[in-house]
DNA sequence: TCAGTTGTAAGCATAAATATTACAACTGAC
DNA sequence: GTCAGTTGTAATATTTATGCTTACAACTGA
């Protein structure tokens, strides 16, 4: 399988309850346990990662977290980037020992890694076009429909 | 972590062998294993995945294996949709039970899964746009630099 | 002071990847 | 026809990451 871990889709449920809940209660690990139905220590270590990150403010003992910035300024990758721990970022996983006494096995790395950087990039490139701003107007159009 | 496995680079692996090594010799599961130091039961395992792909043809008793199409024909992408068995395909994994009474949790997959599927697609366009003809380009060009 | 909350550690359960051993079935060369 | 070499596949073990859960110290605001 390996799939991008849920930790991203969590972060942004995340969020999206703070733009739509954010004024009106406070937002607190309890409350998002309930709504993303995952245990409150996990979402407690995701805020953690995105206060780490600069994107979130976690109120500590009163409880509650906001966005740090203004929501345009918070895309999908720092938020990928902020809880996707991958060493050195990398997207793919490479076998580890080729062997240098083969001429594939020894070149293998010049010959991939600019392929995967591209690949890696591209894909980046999209999720950094995407920011919160674009998450809470969508977010917004689903939940009036539902009122109408 | 969660990265995408180390099959889709060892895959590419094998192409690079059968491209360098297919005239002159018999390219097994074995001569493989040797080249990348993983174990011959898994490459066998993604021999078959490609195979059962229409990638690749195996000659099953005297051994060997060999492209099943012209080289500018075959994709990273095809590899990795041979090779990397996601349910469905999707590169997200997504929480499995999000509140369905709560208004973000009954609408998150409508929020959510459009722009997902924007970044998956960007990767996989960029996958698509990289062949077997030139991952041999490349090859030939860093084994000829060390014969010189 | 105290109820509610965060941060974090420790232990457990689960799932996927990879390694490994084993062996039946197959093929081509002799 | 035999046989050495190989593929296909099953079964098991190991490792690694994830996510769940319990527990509790530290913190904050009322």
């Amino acid at each position: 399988m390996m799939q991008i871990s849920s930790r991203f889709t969590l972060a942004v449920h995340i969020f999206a309850c703070i733009d739509t809940f954010g004024n009106e209660y406070k937002v607190t690990s309890d409350f998002l346990s309930k709504s993303t139905n995952v245990n409150p220590v996990i979402i407690r270590k995701i805020l953690g990662q995105l206060k780490g990150a600069g994107l979130l403010k976690v109120t500590r003992g009163a409880g509650g977290a906001a966005a740090a910035r203004p929501l345009h300024e918070i895309t999908f990758l720092d938020i990928y980037r902020a809880v996707e721990c991958i060493e050195g970022g990398e997207l793919f996983h490479f076998h580890e020992n080729p062997n240098p006494a083969c001429p594939v096995g020894m070149n293998i790395h010049f010959i991939l890694d600019d392929k995967l950087l591209r690949i890696q990039n591209a894909m980046e490139k999209e999720l950094a076009s995407i920011t919160l701003a674009d998450l809470k107007k969508d977010t917004e159009k689903y939940l009036n429909q539902e009122t109408m």
